[in-house]
DNA sequence: CTCAAAATGAGTTGCGTACCTCAAAACACC
DNA sequence: GGTGTTTTGAGGTACGCAACTCATTTTGAG
């Protein structure tokens, strides 16, 4: 009837006698100090896999006295999406310090990649964890692998730099981002033919170029009766979004579908109203106090959304576990890709 | 451009400077242990909030000795939903045993109230903390409350009993999940009219009773085209599941819809296909290796989840939480309800 | 076999808190 | 002013581990 999940709590001082040797050479072992032989590890580690040791994370935390401090890297200027993460962060300033995790925020220019790798480089040594918000770019990558190697742990947020040697990816898979919107303009459109317009920031972020991958993905394969337009780049911005998508409304006044990709909202739904085209099906993505408002206005019928709470708060579990080296527990740390319609709205 | 979000490293000593007093009033005062005059009090708690001190986790956690004991109170016999919470409290167990936290799961018949109570008030005093999946029933009720009294802490999971005193439920917003249910059945049908079934285990349990009334109000409200049939209780079951929805296929020509409240969901897939209504939109609960393979196969158009792994963890945590002493991160621990198509299947 | 280098043992200290004891001081009451 | 009670201080121990020192043993090369 009752079962248990643990075993039982066993110390340092347990493995030390398991495996015949000392307090002094487990600690070794544990920490990869040198000076033992090949064959005392291997009984030592032995015993720790037998016993499925596990150093008890308040004693060790405790005793390495130094607090533990991490950098977040993120944009400058205003983004909605990073206000939001770092507003996050701050909800959480009770939970850090309780643990004495130290947590700062670095704003810097993550677009131009010379800025950005020259911000990273300066970090060197300064943080025991760093979560960035990075351009996949050559300079990039190498300064993330310069703090790979100096042991400092490195998150990429939201965007990833995959052939970095970075520890882990706190982010959407936007190929399977640009799939569900596919998916969702497809079904929603509910078996009318027709064109589908996609508004993007532009084709070279690789976020945006996943998405619209995935979308053309489903679209083609399951909605035949549905025809995808050339993308239009907005660069995130109202103004351009509006004027291009308005031009290309008015020269095609079959299109049933919209996906927006990236930014520039607002512009969209302008130009939206002001044809008179209410009816298209509009799907976008994030849960912004904008975006909130549109689909409670029936305006946009679904929002694709990466919960940035969610993201921050497994920035800082990642960050803390790698540098615990605890194991990280994926299926938590895995970021979702929610459907947010008006009626589940969070 | 940094911006740091926590605060200075203090420590018990410093507050008692601080105040005033000494090492052992600040441990009476922390611990709200008699034998302290009510004006000191103020002064050390002032002292505690002007430097909004924290205690060290780590050492609590390693002072306190013994360690912590949670009980999961679950329903016995098969069934699929618990049987994943388990599996994912099984891969938690690195996590607890290197916090020291035992977890034991009990499993019991939930559905019978006096049978549940008698369980959950066997275990006073042996626990830091419960998490229970709990029949709404005033002997339930009166049992959980006694724990509370007893000091032990209290979750309610999946299934709340708003009216006892728990100090947490983990679950998600049923009557959302409904409404949820019920925009997309009528975005999917997508402008069509006709008629929508509904096949629940009982509208006696109050998660179902809770889900049909928000489907019901969307419907109502939103899609007057669609009229919504009366309730078949399949009691969970996929044989009487089936055989009442194959009568009510056989009757209605014009079923568009259909909401599968709980479970039975094999019978509910099989009295579709057999009667060759493979384009009703139909509508699930819960991603289980079923309505995985149902929803590939099209069979399925959607299915709202509530990702046990996260209520496993999340129940964990709150109690952790709750013994500690610490605050609940309640963005972090809401269950979200999740729209799972079959591009965004986890 | 000798000797230096490598490997290991034994031990200490400190991290910040919980929990405990005992003595001293402050206080209230008559 | 003396009594008893309440409040406070001072200090110790323990928790499990990290990080270190120094002495001792073992090993391997010549």
């Amino acid at each position: 009837m009752a079962e248990t999940l643990t075993t039982a709590a066993l110390t340092l001082k347990d493995i030390a006698r398991e495996a015949g040797v000392s307090l002094a050479t487990v600690d070794r072992v544990l920490h990869n100090r040198p000076g033992v032989r090949a064959d005392t590890v291997r009984r030592v580690r032995e015993a720790i896999e037998r016993n499925s040791f596990q150093p008890h994370v308040a004693a060790a935390e405790l005793a390495r006295g130094r607090a533990r401090r991490f950098a977040f890297v993120m944009p400058s200027g205003p983004n909605p999406f990073m206000q939001q993460i770092e507003a996050y962060l701050g909800e959480m300033s009770g939970w850090l310090s309780a643990r004495r995790l130290g947590v700062e925020m670095i704003a810097t220019d993550v677009f131009d990649a010379s800025v950005l790798a020259a911000s990273l480089e300066a970090l060197s040594g300064d943080y025991d964890g760093v979560a960035v918000v990075a351009l996949d770019h050559p300079t990039v990558r190498a300064a993330i692998n310069d703090l790979v190697d100096a042991g400092t742990k490195i998150v990429t947020l939201v965007s990833d730099v995959p052939s970095s040697r970075r520890h882990h990816y706190v982010g959407i898979d936007n190929i399977a981002a640009g799939r569900t919107a596919g998916a969702l303009v497809g079904r929603l459109v509910g078996g009318r033919s027709g064109k589908v317009a996609i508004v993007a920031g532009s084709q070279g972020l690789r976020d945006h170029a996943e998405r619209i991958f995935g979308f053309n993905q489903v679209m083609a394969s399951e909605f035949p009766g549905l025809s995808v337009l050339p993308v239009l780049e907005g660069r995130d911005e109202d103004a351009r979004s509006e004027q291009l998508l308005a031009r290309l409304l008015g020269r095609h006044a079959d299109i049933v579908g919209l996906y927006n990709v990236g930014a520039g909202t607002q512009g969209v739904a302008k130009a939206l109203s002001e044809a008179g085209r209410d009816k298209v099906v509009f799907v976008g993505h994030d849960v912004t106090a904008l975006t909130r408002r549109l689909l409670l206005q029936g305006v946009m019928d679904a929002a694709i959304s990466q919960n940035p709470g969610h993201e921050a708060r497994a920035a800082v579990r990642v960050l803390l576990a790698l540098a615990r080296g605890e194991p990280i527990l994926r299926e938590q740390e895995k970021i979702r890709i929610d459907i947010v319609m008006r009626d589940n709205l969070p």
